[in-house]
DNA sequence: GGAAATTATCGTGTATACATCATCTTCATA
DNA sequence: TATGAAGATGATGTATACACGATAATTTCC
């Protein structure tokens, strides 16, 4: 609890709006991170005058960073009652993963017919430096070539509007999802669900591929599904009014 | 092009955040339906002052609209050059179509498997209403009950998380999707195709109605593809410095 | 007369001030 | 002591003011 009040209240570097891009970008960007990393819990309130505090800039650009999380489903807005870390229920879990297979299932049937040979070839070759990150016990390497591997994916499908789509509801469940990542046995066990797909799509199998990418989704939802219960027990939220 | 800028300079009802919402909810809401019902056109700018004049608001609330139809992806915003409603490329059209048809097509598999007795009633009572409205030449009544009709199909899913995701794609698309609604014999067509999908739902075939549902949505690709190239040909867009 | 540069104008990005609403504290009363 | 109402406190919602950047018009120079 106290390096949570930290993490809102200590001064941070201040940000400029010399980049080429705005602050409520840069703040939304930052806030998201923390969000996804769990720095910044799940039911955790945010509250205006605090954040900007923090980042030394004025209350404008941190409302509108915190609509951008809104609009990604990232934080909930609550009128005159503030912006507050989405904390999902259990059964709305289970509708975000479903969804997130459903939707990976999709993406790799079409992927499995349309992935140029390049394509094909990067795909496969993150799955192998997969592997050393399997073999060193590197979460974190792994967390971020998984990601690189499964937007490979999503883009192979060459249809932007369903790699937003995709990725859009990857955010939301990242908090939840990212858990799994802690457990050497799941990272073991995820390169390997990798292995079939890699080989569904590289001899073209559409209807396997979007099989074994469905299971390899809803693998991850049990783990997710006993991390949130235990986040629920114990969350800033049982303090909070009204908040689902 | 009068009629545009009279649309957005005109002065408008004064709204009153007396209301149990915001202005700028309520702003966005009005934006929306004048992009859907194509009042303001792909490609029209969205200028803060003239729209705070119009509803005789601040520009605060303004800019939280703008920033919520960015969000949804009906809106476009260039740093420091504005807000454009979208105007989508034919590609991206395209793309809109098939992840719309994909999603449709899912969400359809899913309610042929769960949907409960009463819901199948549900769709079949509004497929005859339907009829009613296809007998009497009513466009209008056509697009509000077909939108009911299909979101039943979504809610029919029970995926809270995947209803969301389809009705943003349909969001998206409405503009474009829109015009097929003023041709008569494509009310007529488009009804016909709902028989087939009602009777493949309530004998509780996942397979026929997702295969007539990507369908039923891609018929519609053709006629708003031509709707688009037309669009752009006279658009203001064409005026605009860098804009796609 | 045409092209480049400078200035003027206007919109966006940010900061600050004011109004409104929710919550917590406090004190009076049953 | 418990309860409830009134005030205090602080956050959110909105409006206004200022700074920066982009675009357009005008002027100046070639």
């Amino acid at each position: 609890m106290i390096e949570l009040t930290q993490s809102l209240a200590m001064q941070s570097a201040p940000l400029e709006p010399s980049d080429g891009v705005g602050i409520a970008q840069q703040l939304c960007q930052t806030l998201e991170d923390d969000i996804v990393t769990g720095k910044l819990p799940p039911g955790q309130r945010l509250e205006e005058p605090l954040l900007a505090k923090r980042f030394g800039v004025s209350r404008t650009p941190v409302r509108e960073a915190l609509q951008l999380l809104t609009a990604s489903e990232l934080a909930e807005k609550i009128p005159n009652k503030g912006v507050y870390v989405s904390l999902a229920t259990p059964e709305r879990l289970t509708a975000m993963f479903e969804s997130m297979a459903e939707l990976e299932g999709m993406c790799g049937r079409l992927a499995a017919k349309r992935m140029t040979s390049g394509e094909r070839h990067n795909l496969d070759k993150l799955h192998h430096e997969l592997a050393e990150t399997v073999r060193l016990g590197d979460s974190d390497g792994y967390e971020t070539l998984n990601r690189a591997f499964h937007n490979t994916l999503y883009r192979g499908t060459h249809n932007d509007v369903l790699v937003d789509v995709t990725l859009s509801v990857r955010r939301r469940v990242a908090p939840f999802r990212r858990v799994q990542f802690t457990s050497l046995a799941r990272l073991a066990s995820s390169h390997a669900e990798h292995q079939g797909i890699v080989d569904a799509i590289l001899r073209g199998d559409s209807k396997a591929t979007e099989e074994l990418l469905y299971a390899h989704i809803m693998e991850v939802h049990d783990i997710s599904q006993d991390y949130l219960v235990s986040l629920r027990e114990a969350s800033p939220a049982n303090d909070m009014p009204a908040f689902k």
